[in-house]
DNA sequence: CGGCAAGTTGAGCCAGGTCAACTCCGGTGG
DNA sequence: CCACCGGAGTTGACCTGGCTCAACTTGCCG
């Protein structure tokens, strides 16, 4: 293979392109060093990073699409723990043994794995990619607690609504806009957050009539009453009353 | 205040005793700064750290006890949506903003607020703290993400044959040994599963009716078969027939 | 314009939530 | 020492949100 300058390999890649992401910190030695190093990997969906090749390379980093870490059960059962996309490091050194989910591509994902080696060497010189990794993967940790929060006692509304707040923070741009991306399937929805698919589609059904939100197609949304949509994500059970549900008083005799 | 020496103050406290743990890392000086510029503190069941405290003093470093983050919804309900324990650093810095769950003690806990100042400068020049540091903060988020998959499909059973073990892998000795210490409260344990108490009483029981676990007393538990515990909490369908609950053929006719 | 996978809709049912009553246990004061 | 108290945990009976299964519709790709 010929020798490609850091620049031209990289240079598409959000982890350089975005002055927030971890690359962007390099200075030009460093990045030439990494991006020589390191090795670019373009998969679709279904594609699973395997454990011996994670052994080699541990360190994973998504320029774009959503990678999944799933938890499988001995019936078939599986859950999608968390979601990595842009921006993320993964960092899987050192915990092997452990029985960790696969990491499963949710669809189209291009990912870097980062050499070890020269990550430490970065990592140890370079305060400023030191902090946005360790803001990273603070994030992760956060990111993955309220999910536990989200999903241990809200129903099923609760949860969908908490899912569409989460996926505008994490979105690119437009943070304040009313259109949000949903960038996984429904199926991947359901299994991230615990529930059926068909639980999933009520309630988005459910939201719509209830003029919440429009759905102009299966990846994307338009909020239309954020305040309300923010109430039930946050479990304001005055707010959220079903279609047909209406907390009836039962009349005596 | 009179000067004391960083070893008087730290000498019973588990991060500088336990060598696997941050502050052993450290050496005379920067034990001594860190020392005189933290604050401990001892906490009692349902103290909490309040935000304006964490403002000042956005790193906890956990001595002895367990400290929940908890998320509280509209409606009343909460949940824990993490367990902080012995040698674990929590690092709130620049999170006021988002909803952060309340950081609640679920007993005594003793902490420590370290000094984000002396924290940044050990972390930039301290490779072996740095590493330590890391791998706690790495240990966290991947505890809540399987912690995010064990709560989203279990059932009751087991998700708390999953705690059980989540309990054993963190207690500080005896990790192959059969007694397991339950660090918190009954009522905790369920929001931290996402049930009732009274289903993870129902679940206790379960258990030891089925010969998988003694129960002594509420906080300790003695395990008898744990192959079968792990494959319950590995959701092995055909392990885990229920007291009564035998799959019956309905039978025509 | 097929053909298949993804998503939706409907009907029935069950795991676990809910509510209420009870037991257990540690602490306190007479 | 024991009666009392209050909070934690347990037990039982009932009820419901969302899981299940099956049939249907939609969307996507060649």
């Amino acid at each position: 293979m010929g020798h490609i300058h850091a620049s031209k390999k990289c240079q598409g890649c959000a982890l350089f392109a975005d002055s927030k992401l971890f690359c962007a910190q390099l200075n030009g030695a460093e990045l030439d060093a990494l991006s020589q190093k390191s090795r670019t990997l373009s998969m679709k969906r279904g594609d699973s990073l395997e454990h011996e090749a994670l052994a080699h390379w541990p360190l994973i980093a998504i320029d774009s699409g959503v990678l999944s870490m799933q938890h499988l059960l001995q019936d078939g059962r599986k859950t999608i723990a968390a979601l990595f996309m842009r921006g993320d490091i993964v960092d899987l050194r050192n915990v092997s043994n452990r029985n960790r989910g696969a990491l499963i591509a949710l669809g189209k994902v291009d990912v870097c794995r980062l050499s070890p080696k020269v990550f430490e060497d970065v990592m140890a010189r370079n305060p400023d990619a030191q902090r946005v990794i360790w803001e990273n993967l603070r994030d992760q940790a956060f990111r993955a607690m309220d999910h536990s929060g989200d999903i241990a006692k809200k129903q099923a509304l609760e949860k969908l609504a908490s899912f569409i707040f989460e996926c505008r923070n994490r979105q690119v741009g437009y943070k304040d806009g009313d259109l949000v991306e949903i960038p996984v399937r429904r199926v991947d929805l359901a299994e991230y957050l615990g529930m059926q698919p068909e639980t999933v589609s009520r309630c988005f059904k459910d939201l719509e009539k209830r003029g919440i939100i429009e759905a102009p197609s299966l990846k994307m949304l338009r909020l239309l009453n954020v305040p309300m949509l923010r109430r039930i994500a946050n479990g304001d059970k005055d707010a959220p009353i079903r279609e047909g549900k209406m907390k009836v008083l039962k009349f005596a005799g």
